[in-house]
DNA sequence: GTCTATAAACAGATAGAC
DNA sequence: GTCTATCTGTTTATAGAC
């Protein structure tokens, strides 16, 4: 329940956005979303044409936040290691997993053109957007010129969203945090690691 | 619909181990699987006390089936390095998934300590098992001693759940090769990437 | 062992009152 | 705009015939 200064319409989004994250797509009913969001059948029906819609504006909304919060870490200060260092290390709510990785994995979302793009068009954005640094970072010197950008930042991107995995398949936080860490040692400059 | 010479029980599991596969735990109902195995009602509560044990049993198979798999390779011939790259390269039905790794996302398997287990022992098998390769890699020189084998071993399977992801996210299996090539470029032993 | 019948709850959507 | 019926099909399970 939302307080009563936001419009239905906004509820719902912010519900549906909260059960996306939680229980996916398909896990997710209009019902539960409804109930969390206050609001009756007819409020949903008459903003929304319906479940996909609503969804579609939710997803739309989470991929849109997930890369302002990565691009307040990106293009923050420091050199182009530091500044990777610092997304994969950003505090993160680990054992929720990613609200929009996760939906790669709902059947009824990937089918649908149209619930998967915005889904693909973030993940493709963070890729190039690391991938942009790795190359500033070539060109500093401070990662080996032999390494392909587009690929390592594939990895970058990888290993966050393995992380997830990894961390929910144990229940520990701490399991996405190894997987970090090893990524980190591998892409450190040569210079760095000797005493 | 199976061949009449595998029993009921059999055709259940094996149902549900596709229908798990391709629509996780929530998105897999009781009636898919009875129509995919060709039963009635009787046969699954008969065999089984519900959806939850079915879904244990199929969870189980699942997961032995993908550390055999694995050791099939990481044990195979080669250095480290290669053993570890076989595993990265192996032929796999990207697209598909990871049919352990997916599980990860489904509420009612990470809320369910005894659905949950079998996926937890698995990706932690796998990492244990890249761990000791590594270390191997270390002692013989291939690997720099300052990596820390657990954290590399937990990139690498991060790597992985998450090639799934980004493959599925663009429809395209080769984000997942473009990950897999990043973490072996970072992997690759200081000697080898010069001309 | 396997089948069909039955059932209470839910999923997803429409109709129409207010 | 929001609400409460109403509706069809599904989900998950039990009961009992064969």
């Amino acid at each position: 329940m939302y307080s009563r200064g936001v419009s239905t319409s906004e509820r719902l989004i912010e519900s549906t956005r909260e059960l996306l994250w939680e229980r996916g797509y398909v896990g997710t009913s209009p019902k539960a979303i409804l109930e969390r969001a206050g609001a009756g059948q007819g409020s949903m029906y008459h903003h929304f044409k319906g479940k996909p819609d609503l969804a579609l504006a939710a997803i739309r909304r989470t991929a849109e936040m997930m890369r302002a919060t990565a691009e307040a870490v990106l293009g923050g200060p420091g050199t182009p290691y530091e500044r990777i260092a610092a997304y994969l290390l950003r505090e993160r709510d680990v054992l929720r997993g990613c609200p929009v990785g996760r939906l790669t994995m709902d059947p009824d979302v990937i089918t649908s053109e149209e619930l998967r793009a915005p889904v693909d068009e973030t993940l493709d954005w963070l890729r190039e957007r690391l991938a942009s640094i790795v190359r500033e970072g070539q060109e500093r010197g401070e990662f080996g010129p032999g390494l392909d950008a587009g690929e390592t930042a594939a990895t970058i991107v990888a290993t966050v969203q393995g992380g997830y995995v990894l961390a929910r398949a144990s229940g520990q936080p701490a399991a996405f945090d190894a997987g970090v860490r090893g990524l980190l040692a591998l892409l450190a400059p040569p210079a760095t690691p000797t005493a």
